[in-house]
DNA sequence: GCCTAACAATAGGTGCACAA
DNA sequence: TTGTGCACCTATTGTTAGGC
């Protein structure tokens, strides 16, 4: 499971440390039409940024991922070991001790090698639980996200993103309220390294976010119905809007059908991301 | 302004009865 | 057999007040 982008409250303390840190250069915002200087000051190092708001309030807010990889990319692996080092090099650089800091949002995932084109994996992604996924174009390529109140599910292709040769699906859970990650033990930084809020996070992962998406497997598009009844069905269940428009009750009973004919019919593509993810979890 | 805690309201999943 | 509606429980979401 590899650790992205992280969100820290600054207190007055670390404010004031921050703020008379010589290496750091902050930027005022600044009125031309009225001459002020703006309360908020902001200072970007290495793909993580200092976002100074009052004297006590602030945040920190990054990719500890890309600040390994010197702010250029992040579809390396990042094992948990690293994740300390970088936090360590972190709270050197900025003179705070950021293993203590509140956690305001965290996002983790994980990426996957796939038979198949992620674009085709991604174009089938329905629905998270009761939300549907929209689609948010970023350049280059496309993230699927589905947004919560408490936390967002994204997938996308990480391979076209960055040109590489192979297919790269990453999945990831972003949580927007630190109540959400505060469920599963989580803290402050710190608190992963413990095994048991990593297995929470990874299970968060694995079962509260790939599990529960409604994936139409793109094995259904080129399905011969054998029957009238299946060419019915068939048609419903490739239909994004059907599952959409359709009542909780409705969409219940056709989410179980649909499970039941996708195993019987060998259509595996959302079980092998999900054994894919589980072996990948469990190596790194 | 930005965020959190507490509470109420709403929505999802499941099992069951039952209709077409 | 396929599909829908209802009741129940639980999880998620929205609202409000209040902290810093």
């Amino acid at each position: 499971m590899m650790l992205c982008g992280v969100k820290f409250r600054l207190d007055y303390l670390e404010i004031g440390k921050l703020l008379s840190n010589p290496n750091l250069e902050f930027k005022s915002e600044f009125s031309r039409q009225t001459g002020e200087i703006g309360q908020s000051s902001i200072c970007n190092y290495n793909g993580m940024t200092i976002h100074i708001k009052s004297s006590g309030f602030g945040y920190l807010k990054g990719s500890l991922h890309k600040f390994k990889n010197e702010g250029k990319h992040n579809y390396d692996d990042f094992t948990w070991d690293e994740v300390f080092l970088v936090v360590d090099e972190l709270s050197d650089t900025f003179g705070i001790k950021i293993r203590d800091l509140p956690l305001i949002n965290l996002e983790w995932g994980i990426n996957v090698e796939t038979k198949i084109p992620p674009k085709q994996i991604l174009s089938g992604l329905v629905m998270h639980h009761g939300c549907r996924f929209d689609k948010m174009y970023v350049n280059p390529g496309t993230h699927y996200v589905c947004s919560h109140s408490q936390f967002r599910v994204k997938a996308y292709d990480k391979g076209v993103q960055n040109c590489l040769a192979k297919n790269l699906l990453r999945i990831e859970i972003s949580a927007n309220r630190s109540k959400f990650i505060n469920k599963l033990g989580v803290y402050k930084i710190g608190d992963l390294k413990r095994p048991e809020a990593r297995l929470k996070l990874q299970n968060a992962l694995l079962y509260g976010g790939w599990a529960n998406t409604l994936l139409i497997d793109p094995g259904l598009i080129g399905y011969n119905p054998s029957n009238q009844d299946e060419i019915i069905r068939i048609s419903r269940w490739s239909n994004p809007n059907f599952w959409i428009n359709a009542s909780k009750q409705v969409r219940s009973y056709h989410k179980r059908v649909y499970d039941r004919f996708i195993n019987e019919a060998g259509f595996n593509v959302k079980q092998a991301i999900f054994e894919a993810m589980m072996k990948k979890l469990w190596s790194i």
